[in-house]
DNA sequence: TGTACATCAGTGAACGCGCGTTCACTGATGTAC
DNA sequence: TGTACATCAGTGAACGCGCGTTCACTGATGTAC
């Protein structure tokens, strides 16, 4: 009882976010429908007979992995719809806000662009699945104020996924934009490794303010919804 | 001379168009990155080695769908950007557009989706030098009016690539509203196809519904720009 | 605390299979005269 | 038009390899008394 929760099954969770990780790794190269079990279990130094102590299949570990990348996300997105300051505000915070996230968990977020459209069935339900709870949460945060200007339900619905779909092809701009293991840059940033680093921040800088002059016209349309 | 391009050669032609068509359908359930060479030969009904006559491997193959899938998209945007009515016709125009799109090249949309941000980087560029090339296209188009309005180059660009960005996802949007041919639709579903059907299009109008209020949203926002 | 038995995460060997790639070939199409 | 040679798209057999899955197993951890 008062023993956390049994040594073993603390080691069963430590190998099963192994596997997480080593899939997690393995997919910034290729997509989860050609990842090889023996491939994961390869990187993680256990029989590939221990793979199906955790998983039924690929499918499986990458619905976990869905949970896993999405769950973060929660914690950033109402930290943004916190922000109570001005519209300008809001939208330097968002875009701070995915470009940090991008930065602290690229492989999550290639990991859900890749796969929200990828070959995997069920993976790409969970992540609709997922980015639908976003989008609940967002409407629910808009509804507060835009309920009072006449908004219909539905109405704040059509924003709040247009807000989310701006906020997940922002972060897969950023992505592209990040200096890749494997670039093939060219010849002066194969010399010099720090000017491939300030290209991706020039390139960085370029993407984060299109994504807030963007989220400007957007902003401004939902100001003179209500007057057309 | 007056031969077409000789009988050899249309063959080879018509071969190499047939490793694209069954490629093309073969991705319709999985991502590039796990299709087979093998796969895809046996599907055409030609001996594997032949496939290298062709392709010089699976990512050369997915690089020439990229231009079939996206050739067929620079036709449709021209004639949505020649219509030269008021803003809520162009909407609707361009949905419609959108919509009859997908309906007519399903698999090339899907394609496109899912590799967008795919395993496979040479594919990853073609989509990304392509989608850039809309970009262009659109922004100037429209250059004509905006820059008259005061309107930067680099805004309009910005504005150029919200449209674009937003076509991509409404099309995949509308590729998931479809009736997908393994879907586990619900009991009245499989009992009654016709059903299935009729839950399509209600999703579909649904979805076109909201693009529309988005690209309204988007366009009220356009013509808000230089009061801000 | 000590003992006897149960559980079960991870092992390692084995299996049949389909993969990508190579190669020398065949035979229809193309070309030169 | 007819003939002799060149080209080359597609063949079919062969190769070595890594794959996913199965199975009986081991030995550390957990449990009951």
């Amino acid at each position: 009882m008062s023993h956390t929760v049994g040594v073993r099954q603390a080691q069963k969770q430590k190998t099963r976010q192994a596997l997480l990780d080593a899939g997690l790794r393995l997919l910034e190269e290729q997509s989860l429908s050609s990842l090889g079990l023996r491939e994961v279990t390869r990187l993680v130094g256990v029989a590939p007979a221990a793979f199906y102590r955790h998983f039924r299949d690929m499918a499986d570990l990458g619905v976990a992995l869905v949970e896993e990348a999405l769950g973060s996300l929660h914690v950033m997105i109402r930290a943004i719809l916190a922000e109570q300051n001005g519209d300008e505000e809001r939208i330097e915070g968002t875009v701070d806000a995915v470009a940090r996230h991008v930065r602290a968990y690229p492989a999550h977020v290639r990991f859900i662009a890749r796969e929200r459209h990828g070959g995997v069935r069920p993976v790409r339900e969970a992540i609709a699945a997922e980015l639908g709870r976003f989008v609940d949460e967002v409407a629910a945060a808009f509804a507060l104020q835009l309920e009072a200007d006449g908004w219909s339900a539905e109405d704040i619905r059509m924003l709040a996924e247009l807000y989310v779909d701006h906020m997940v092809m922002t972060a897969a701009a950023f992505l592209e934009a990040a200096p890749d293991r494997s670039a093939v840059a060219d010849a002066s940033a194969s010399e010099d490794p720090a000017a491939a680093d300030r290209a991706a921040s020039a390139a960085e800088a370029r993407i984060a303010a299109t994504a807030r002059s963007q989220l400007r016209i957007i902003s401004l349309g939902r100001q003179h919804w209500r007057d057309a």
